[in-house]
DNA sequence: TGTTCTAAGTTAATCGATTAACTTATCATT
DNA sequence: AATGATAAGTTAATCGATTAACTTAGAACA
């Protein structure tokens, strides 16, 4: 806390004895200054500790300099490192281009995030938003400036435009093969919920999930992919052994002993703090890993590696997701094109001890 | 994305057929409107759905409406976890003030955290800062502009300004108090770094933390509380039983074999990360928790109840740190003052099974 | 020498909201 | 009826950086 006064590009003028107009020139290049001048502005910018008002800057051009970033998290969710290391990708990218993070949790309520990018209209060129609201629709009318947008981790129905995604179909499709390699035959899969569209027919084409019709949620990718694993295996789908809960530990808890009760010998866990509750259930049950159950959680947590046994999951490259994303932003901010990208990253099979 | 030109409070005014004047004095209610245009403006701003440019704004009212908040994480740092829940504290409250959240990560890098403050500078109103530097000095130089500081989670020397901390002294205070009472006499301290100060003498006197002489960091008063718990409870301090090192799985790993092979009783980790290092060890030891080995780990996370046995914890209020740091440094920035608000938070002492 | 070009700067309008200072209408008071 | 006070709006300057349009000195060429 110095001056109550800040340096303006005119006192830098008014020292170096040129225009404000040369001076703005020096500092972003985008004339031709001689030498001479230019190293006499240097030097007085740095003498003065100059630093362009980042307001009167958008201002003028327009430009925020600026990303928002909605997170989907409620209170006691796993999520929050996820999410946490998206935003940490996100962050080193945009800080190497100059660009500022907004950072803003929609709590997975709809209204609110319609009310945050509502907010964000006139404060960011970009917004990275990991949806809650299934529809594309809501969304796009709440838009009205002008400015770039791309999604992760889901894909609201209707939406054509930019995204990073993880292949959720993948990692679970060779998690559930891994399972059956090593002789699981009843394999349930405990998952969260899909989304409005919880009837099941929608689920039967998987192209549908290309063509974007329903909401992308990595839910129903992944349960997608169990059901094509199974089905590529010979073994007939039991919808029995398929249950959906909302996310929370209590609620893993009671699937868990639910499933556990239809005498299946394995689980997929399409849900990390799911995954936690059942485990709980399991080693209450004194349940032997992998003797008697079978476990794949995903994705990855930092705890997964120190239960006993360690736990065999599925890990998704948060931090590259936000890398990407951000790249990508920043790319469609500096030439808005109409062809869009999908970027859709690998996941990674942590085969431990629990299969 | 519609329009491409924004309405400007210009286009309100003309269809509402009064000044722009009033349109502001409507939208901000600092001076009296009559009902009748006042309802008159509202349906227009309504049906032009007005947002206001908030560059514009701040340049005109020197006020950014928003908060930086400067983060500490390394890449495979647990702290993630932690830190997150603080911005959503902040968040939350900030969003009910109107303000924006800027979010930044200085990953532990002292010159890195400078240059964003720097960065800053002319693009908050006020700063929440998990401070690396270990001098306020070299921080308050970089600090040109007006703008408020509170500090969260750790202190740097000679800083005298706001903070929200958590009172490290009282929850390891009890943790060790506790292990006593359990019957544990032979208690190691696993730590990650003081700081700078790694000399011992500069710990000795307790009345210097609050004098603010050296770097506040959470493990220099976890490490005085349990030395004073000890004496305290009169068994001698026993230099051989405490370890530092960097913070990570690795050296978790590492130091609690170091620690275990001069056979101690029990270990208070000071360190979450570390924390998961030293179990991992000790499971692969098979040393029965807490019958070979009793353990109180900090801080706590959400796998520490469902490893075997569900693991004691001091537990840090990190989302209502948030809360008061965002409240804080608000009402600093409505009504400057200059007495400062020291705010520590309790931490809550989780028994459960490793003790 | 006169004309045209170019190089290197400068002038001043502009972005959109806020607000001090001003105007005008209305009403109360003597 | 004259004066003053107040209420309700308006005018226009202002915040700081950008940039299109302009100026001017000097070079190049016939």
């Amino acid at each position: 806390m110095k001056s109550n006064k800040n340096v303006r590009i005119k006192d830098v003028a008014e020292k170096a004895e040129v225009s404000t107009a040369t001076v703005s020139h020096v500092i972003n290049g985008n004339k031709y200054v001689s030498e001479k001048i230019k190293n006499k502005v240097n030097k007085v910018l740095k003498e003065l500790n100059y630093h362009p008002n980042s307001a009167a800057r958008s201002l003028r051009s327009t430009k925020t300099n600026t990303i928002g970033f909605i997170i989907p998290i409620n209170s006691e969710d796993t999520a929050k490192s996820f999410f946490m290391s998206i935003a940490e990708g996100i962050e080193e990218k945009l800080k190497s281009r100059g660009y500022n993070l907004i950072l803003s949790n929609s709590k997975e309520d709809p209204e609110q995030e319609l009310n945050l990018i509502k907010m964000f209209n006139t404060q960011v060129d970009g917004l990275i938003l990991a949806p809650t609201n299934e529809n594309f629709k809501g969304i796009n009318e709440t838009i009205d400036h002008n400015f770039q947008i791309v999604m992760i981790d889901r894909l609201p129905v209707g939406y054509k435009g930019d995204y990073v995604l993880v292949d959720n179909f993948q990692g679970t499709y060779e998690g559930i093969n891994e399972l059956i390699k090593s002789g699981f035959k009843k394999i349930g899969f405990l998952s969260s919920g899909l989304g409005i569209t919880t009837s099941n027919d929608k689920f039967e084409v998987n192209e549908e999930l290309s063509n974007n019709r329903i909401y992308v949620n990595p839910n129903n990718e992944r349960f997608q992919a169990y059901k094509v694993a199974l089905s590529d295996n010979k073994i007939s789908f039991n919808p029995d052994y398929v249950l959906f809960g909302e996310s929370s530990f209590q609620s893993g808890y009671d699937l868990a002993k639910q499933l556990i009760s239809k005498e299946i010998d394995a689980i997929f866990i399409a849900n990390n703090i799911m995954t936690m509750g059942s485990i709980k259930f399991i080693q209450e049950q004194k349940l032997k890993i992998p003797d008697d159950i079978g476990i794949i959680g995903y994705d990855n947590s930092d705890w997964t590696e120190i239960i006993s046994p360690p736990l065999s999951a599925i890990k998704q490259p948060a931090f590259e997701i936000g890398v990407q994303a951000a790249e990508l932003i920043l790319n469609k901010i500096q030439k808005p094109t109409s062809d869009f990208q999908h970027i859709k990253l690998k996941t990674e099979n942590l085969k431990r001890s629990s299969y």
